[in-house]
Formats: structure tokens, sequence, C-alpha cells
DNA sequence: GTCTATATGGCGATAGAC
DNA sequence: GTCTATCGCCATATAGAC
């Protein structure tokens, strides 16, 4: 109870106003969304978007630092640890494809802004602290280590990513197509990739392993 | 010599405007992309734009579907082809790369647009003849023919253009953090995954022959 | 904190001169 | 066919009541 009698501020409604703006963002881009858009999808009125965040560019700007701090932890968290290499990619494609599952409007959000916005992107991961070079050195002698000769880590890493990352960005022509458009068979499906990915690349590593020994 | 005086019309105007609205298109999507982008990028008049295709909508349209006519030519003509099924995998990798290579702004171009209006591919693939249930059926014959089990081809696909797609959705934050921003090392690096990824699929191939055995 | 009403600017579209 | 000038709409943003 306030000593005033005024309505006490709806505490989720900050969060709310972020979760709706980074669908909404997600689906028609920064330019396509309309502030109207959001406070629909947030269920309040549409003035209190500014009440909140000034303006439609704060606005997008926090989203997308929030949607970054999701995406960030699970990829450095698990490069960094100290498991052998193929058990590190294992992990690190369940944990991206679980995140993905639970917010699946993330990759076209970030698709949208690096052609909006290219240096933003970089400019947060280096703040972060984030070096490139060494991370690439550190893959390149674990490739080699694992007796996958001298495959380029950044093929591997697009590889890697490319799998993971297709069934959620394709996903709204691929299920229509492929599954007929069956909601429950894709989930199973995006389910089953966190198994069949690291599979496949461990069945590519068997095979080099083939290659390398002749 | 025109029998008036007029001025002739630019034979390649309505090229040059079609060209420009892919790039702007691609770039800032629908909503985002302005008429005047549009005539800034094809180096004219702005009312021009409405001479040629009327409206912004008619204009898209248009530019949707001369991207769709040269996606899906590369997609089913080989598909379609009497080759050995790994072949006919190498083969469509290397189409589909050169493909993205002369035309980088296709896929972001379409994902955008699968989210505006997911139905709208998905009539144009229907329009075309094109079945998915016996192209599944017949994939599911042929990966069990090349001895690789009973892989879901839904997986091998997504794996596939997933592999393909990645370093052309993802090009400008992935050509700043592992290229540092180098164009040409970039360039090369696709050029380079035409044969990587058909190679990368055969290892895991090979891989999966040696799982089958034991 | 939340609402209604309104100011301001930008964009698509068209009319009409040349 | 190409340009300049202009109309009308719609979205962002703010002012101000409650």
């Amino acid at each position: 109870m306030n000593e005033n009698n005024q309505p006490a501020r709806e505490p989720d409604t900050e969060k709310r106003i972020l979760e709706a703006s980074a669908k909404v963002f997600a689906r028609k881009g920064k330019q396509g969304a309309r502030m109207q858009d959001i406070a629909d999808e947030a269920g309040i009125n549409r003035t209190l978007l500014h009440y909140y965040f000034r303006s439609k560019d704060k606005l997008f700007d926090t989203v997308f630092e929030m949607v970054f701090a999701r995406i960030f932890p699970a990829m450095t968290g698990i490069m960094s640890s100290e498991l052998p290499f193929p058990e590190r990619i294992e992990l690190f494609i369940e944990a991206y494809t679980e995140l993905l599952r639970e917010n699946p409007f993330l990759p076209v959000f970030v698709f949208q802004e690096i052609y909006e916005d290219p240096d933003r992107l970089l400019k947060l991961f280096m703040s972060k602290g984030f070096d490139p070079e060494s991370t690439l050195a550190q893959l390149r002698s674990e490739i080699s280590t694992a007796g996958l000769g001298d495959m380029d880590p950044r093929h591997l890493f697009a590889n890697m990513m490319g799998m993971v990352l297709f069934p959620f960005i394709g996903r709204p022509i691929f299920q229509a197509i492929a599954f007929q458009g069956d909601k429950d068979a894709y989930e199973e499906f995006l389910e089953e990739r966190t198994s069949h990915i690291p599979q496949f690349m461990k069945l590519a590593f068997i095979g080099a392993g083939v290659q390398n020994q002749k």
C-alpha cells in the first residue's frame, strides 16, 4: 500500500515491454516495428513506451543489449571451459539450440540488426573482452591435437553455427514445406537437432580420422 | 532517333531499378527501405519509381518474384538430375554458393520476407509444381541406398543449407570478427566453402559408413 | 503512472509542366 | 519519360489532465 493513492507501478511492466519489443522488432525489423504494435503485444498504452524508454531508438538499444547479454555468455562460457574439444562442441550446440528454442526470435533480431549497423555488435563483443585472434589460435591447436589435421576453425565454426541456426531462421518456410506446417513435429525436429548436430560432426571427425590415417 | 523529340526511354532503367531495389530491400527490409533510398541507389528521380512500378508494394512484389526466379532453378534443377546422391549434393552446394557469391543480398532478402509473409514463398513453390512429399520420399530411399542408414533427409538438408547460408547471412559480423574485416580474405573463404562443405559432408558419410559397419 | 489529445515530421503517391 | 511541387496519411513524440 502506498502512502498516496497513486496506483503502484506494475513491477513487471518494464520487463513486459522489453519482451514484447524483442518479439516485434524480430518480426518486423527496427523500422517496420510500430510503437503501437509493441504496446499491443505488451498489453499497455502506447505512450507508456515513451514514459519508460523516451524514444523508439532508446528502446531498441536497450532491447538489443538485453538480447546480446543472453547470447554472449552461452557462447563464451563453454568456449573457455576446460573440457576436451569434441565435448565442448557438443555442449556448445546443446546450449545454443536450447537458448534458441526458448528465444526463437533471437537470430532474426540479431541478423536484422547487423545489416542495419554492422559495427555495433562488433563493439559489444570487444567491450566484453572477447579476443578473436587468441580464440582462433587456441582452436587451431586443439583441432590439431584432436587429430583433425589442419581443418580451419573458421570453417568448422561456420558449419556448426549454420547447422544450429538454419532451422530457426528458416522456420516459417521450412516448417511449411518439409513438415506440412505441423508445429509439434517441428518442435520435435528442433529437439532432435541437439543430438543430431553433434552426432553429425562426430561422424565427420571419424571420417577425417580415417582419411588422415591413409 | 524517335519521330518526336521526346528523349528515348533508357532501356535499362527498369533493370537498374530492380537491381537497386533488391539491394535496398535486402539491407533495410521492406518497411525500412525508402523509395528515396532506392532511387538514389539506382541513380534516378524518386517519382520515376512510381512511373515504372506504380507503388512500393508492386515494386517489392516484382523484385521478390525476380529473386525467387533466380533461386528456384538452382535448387530444383540439380535435385531432379540423374546423378548419384553424393555428386548431386556436391553440385547443389557448388551451384548455390556460386549463386550467393554473385547475389549476396539474396538470403537476407528472402529471410526478411518469410517473416513478413510466410505463405507467399510457399505459394510460389507450389505454383512451380514443387512436391515436398515425393521429394522427401525420394531422398529417403537414396540416403538408404547410399549406405547412410536412416538419416532423416530433413536433418541433412538443414545441415547443408545452414552451412551454405551462414557465411552470407552472418557476413557483416563474421567477417569483422574472424577475418579482421578483410574483405578479400573473406571472399577467398567463401570460395573455399564450395569445396569444404561437400568435403565435410563426405567425411560425415564416411564416418556413418564406419559406424554402420560395426 | 496512465491516459487523451495534439503537435511535428516524414514518406508514399500523384498532378502537371516540360 | 523525367522533373518539380504538393497533397494526405501515419508514426513518433510530447503536453497536460487525472
